[in-house]
DNA sequence: TATTGTTATACTCTATAACTATA
DNA sequence: TATAGTTATAGAGTATAACAATA
């Protein structure tokens, strides 16, 4: 339990650096990943997130001017908002997806292949189980 | 390397929401952890965090008005500041220290006992191994 | 000169409450 | 009535730059 919370610190203080480095905070961080292979209306992101709605417009309205992503009205329903990723947002994850394996490359290479699929494993099967 | 991440956010998630349940920010939340079993000065404390020293003058402003930690001039240095736990600080980070137990349980408890130190073992080697 | 801490300033992140438009 | 999104507002977290006090 205590070294899952150190992982997950070391973790996420690197993606902060790498964040930082693209001048992109944690949160906005994780928005373009999640639009990485999708198109999402605000509440669901929000929803990812565990924000309020009203966060996402402020994140949304920076990142639009900034060129990462874009809104589109929703053809179903006519109360929502699509967003999704620009062509330059698209190659911006792309670069820091590389960037993100880069930067943890140090520690996880502490561990050698065989222990690398092992720990995965456990997190996967930890993380990925039907609920209890 | 995609696991690690997830990890870490299911983890940072569980930590945020238990934290705002005792109107702790995430930040809040480690400096009293790291605090626990020490006393730091302001700038051994950032660098703990990675934050600016200015930063942390506005957080240990906001944990002391709270009368979760407390500031005293080192004994060693005239020029720096120590800062520790109050009593109410000390009990609180016991308190949340079980309620994170508590809290990462459905999690962890995904895995029988044996995966569970196999889990910990990986992550410790790799959080502990010596510089590469 | 360098280091420790604070202050002033500005921006981002976040939630709550009130609002508009659509369902 | 309920849901989707925005706006207004307020407070916390963060960094940069400038400063005072001490080393």
């Amino acid at each position: 339990m205590d070294a899952l919370v150190r992982a997950a610190f070391v973790t996420t203080s690197v993606l902060n650096r790498l964040g930082a480095e693209n001048d992109l905070s944690l949160t906005l961080l994780r928005v373009c990943g999640i639009l990485r292979d999708r198109r999402l209306r605000m509440v669901a992101l929000a929803d990812y997130l565990g924000l309020e709605k009203s966060t996402m417009t402020g994140l949304i309205d920076r990142a639009e001017k900034r060129g990462l992503v874009a809104r589109s009205p929703s053809a179903e329903d006519g109360r929502a908002i699509d967003v999704f990723l620009t062509n330059q947002g698209a190659e911006l994850v792309e670069r820091l997806y590389s960037q993100v394996q880069q930067a943890l490359a140090p520690l996880t290479e502490r561990l050698n292949t065989a222990d690398q699929q092992r720990l995965q494993a456990l997190l996967l099967r930890m993380l990925d189980a039907p609920d209890s």
